[in-house]
DNA sequence: AATATTTCCGAAAGCGTTTTCGGTTGACTC
DNA sequence: GAGTCAACCGAAAACGCTTTCGGAAATATT
């Protein structure tokens, strides 16, 4: 089952035999065939660790996983993941995952890795809005994709949703539906993608003429509390308003809690639209309606994208791919109520929303 | 940067230098920790591929992840990643990731790990009742873990949760809740732990004196329309469920949905568990009572196992461990209503239950 | 017909470690 | 003071493959 075997069976050399498998130009073709023929019969599988050592490539690609900030990013994950290793493994290339503990060490890491180079290239996301991984990865020469734009991923590699757009895209939307009091729940501005739909939302409010009310752009933790919390403070304000674009699905799910906490009904009184296209979404009551971005190819692509500058050497800037998400109208986008805001403003009081704690049995 | 420089700078020769590096104990105390030190200095990181071919030691795991089935199962698989993730890099071994295509596909990449020995370990999961897994694994004499037991599981390594226990805790929580008619909404058999769960409710209900009525158990796909489809089946029923004992919260919530499309509230005329212990559930309307199983270590445990295995030779059969899930009562857990069933039964009839299916802009 | 080109293959030197096997020392035993 | 043992280190052979280089045979060129 080494590649010595195969040579003697055929009276030729270890190296003729390497060649042939690898598909040399200067191999003849009939002896290819020979050599491939046996070595299928022989069920011979190359050593990836003599093959490795000996070509320099790892034929190896990371995928840096985002420090689990303990949201569910995860359906995502499965997806993306099932997409790369799919990808690798037709291409004979391994998959393999890194789960740094902090930003140190994952810089750590890749310098590691552009000493050893046992891993190829990288497959990066949850890009930050100013991201020191993209210079460091330049200077290192390690060849990597971005899931994810950045202020300094101008010269890298990415594929990304156009953000704007789809913000932009969901509040022309409200606005057609007759909304003018439009707010935007968006997250945390060190995250790129946070700037970028926070900026379609309010391109769009400027399109259809409406002055952007700063108390209408609320910032929020990205998870269900961070939704709700923001949700709460949106309600408390003097002239709520109708519509509301949350920067993710999470957050919108949040949001939606503390619409019920006051009695109100998400899609009625005041209208939600999430990010990210969760199928449990289509499971709420009502069901949320959702910016959902074409990611089932995702993985695919980044592995596409990262081989191909390994393997062609292809320049990183070739490769800038932008999607476009598309709106999934479910419940909870409707036209504006006419008795919202009600007169009776004055019962609207913040209040605690926590989800129901867990009680042991 | 390589082996060899370090052993010219302090005049060793490699071989000694790599012994004191790898502790060996026929190398002088004090000569380890002048190479240790210089080896820092340097910042030699040694090349994975030469130590790998040279020792025949993969130092890598590979997880199996199954083949999505679409489920969110995500959640599940994120924190499994990282704990498996930082379990293993905290020993310098690297994480691979494996999505066969299908079982033909799987078993032979199990074939070729057995010849190249490129994977030192398996952690597989997502087993079946009967899974010709395990005997190929064993018989190809690999290393590995499943994460949840089968039948052919008695001489393998495993970490599971009790499953018969987490539903005969659920079953006997609706009974000292008052509850009699108590259905139980499960798996395919071809999932062994669908397998367990119906076998602890109907345990259970025999513990307490019921004796089970064949038509509350229903089988469902593991996905939200095979929850809702489920229990549109069980409210067709002469006599239907006061409570429902979900397979995992995604078919509760497809229950619940059926639930609200007959116009009852989840938890009131009938109450509803689901299992997995998603955070999402606490979301819900209402707040969706589950059992958690407690998987935030669970990755960290598949590694210690493995790894154990193939650096001491462990025995499998050492390596079994159960674990217990835990109620969490979050709101569709309550004592049975009076007027249910109404005497107006007439009224429950079948509906077509589908998701609002997305409508593009 | 002699030379120049291709076409195809073998020899051999790596790739950077690990690991076995002896071989020197110096200390210890009697 | 010869022999025995440890303690410590170096030489060298793997590990299984890739890749460069040169050479022989076959073909094309003039």
């Amino acid at each position: 089952m080494k590649l010595n075997m195969i040579a003697q069976r055929l009276n030729l050399s270890e190296s003729t035999v390497s060649r042939a498998l690898n598909d040399y130009q200067d191999i003849a073709t009939e002896t290819k065939a020979l050599v491939r023929k046996t070595a299928a019969e022989l069920g011979y599988v190359p050593n990836m660790h003599a093959r490795r050592l000996a070509s320099g490539n790892a034929d190896t690609i990371a995928y840096v996983m985002p420090r689990t900030d303990g949201q569910l990013n995860a359906s995502f994950l499965g997806e993306l993941m099932t997409g790369m290793a799919e990808a690798l493994t037709a291409r004979g290339w391994d998959l393999s995952v890194l789960v740094p503990r902090s930003l140190e060490e994952e810089l750590e890491t890749y310098r590691n890795i552009s000493r050893t180079r046992h891993v190829s290239g990288l497959i990066i996301s949850r890009t930050l809005t100013k991201d020191v991984r993209f210079q460091l990865l330049k200077d290192l020469n390690i060849p990597f994709v971005a899931h994810g734009r950045s202020l300094d991923s101008e010269h890298a590699a990415w594929i990304d949703v156009d953000n704007a757009a789809a913000f932009a895209d969901m509040t022309a939307h409200f606005f057609a539906l007759g909304h003018r009091r439009i707010a935007h729940i968006g997250g945390p501005d060190t995250y790129n993608f946070a700037v970028q739909r926070a900026r379609g939302w309010l391109a769009a409010l400027e399109d259809n003429g409406i002055s952007p009310a700063s108390d209408l752009h609320e910032v929020a933790d990205l998870s269900f509390n961070g939704g709700a919390a923001a949700m709460e403070r949106l309600l408390a304000l003097d002239d709520p308003p109708t519509a509301v674009c949350c920067i993710s699905d999470v957050v919108a799910i949040g949001a939606m809690r503390a619409l019920r906490a006051h009695g109100l009904v998400p899609g009625q009184e005041v209208s939600v639209i999430g990010y990210d296209g969760l199928d449990i979404g289509a499971w709420l009551e009502p069901p949320l309606s959702t910016m959902k971005q074409p990611l089932q190819s995702a993985g695919q692509q980044l592995v596409d994208i990262v081989t191909s500058m390994v393997e062609k050497g292809d320049a990183p800037a070739d490769h800038q791919k932008l999607y476009r998400a598309t709106l999934v109208r479910r419940g909870t986008d409707n036209p504006p109520s006419a008795d919202w805001p009600a007169r009776s403003r004055s019962k609207i009081r913040p209040i605690i929303n926590k989800p129901t704690g867990g009680i042991g049995l």
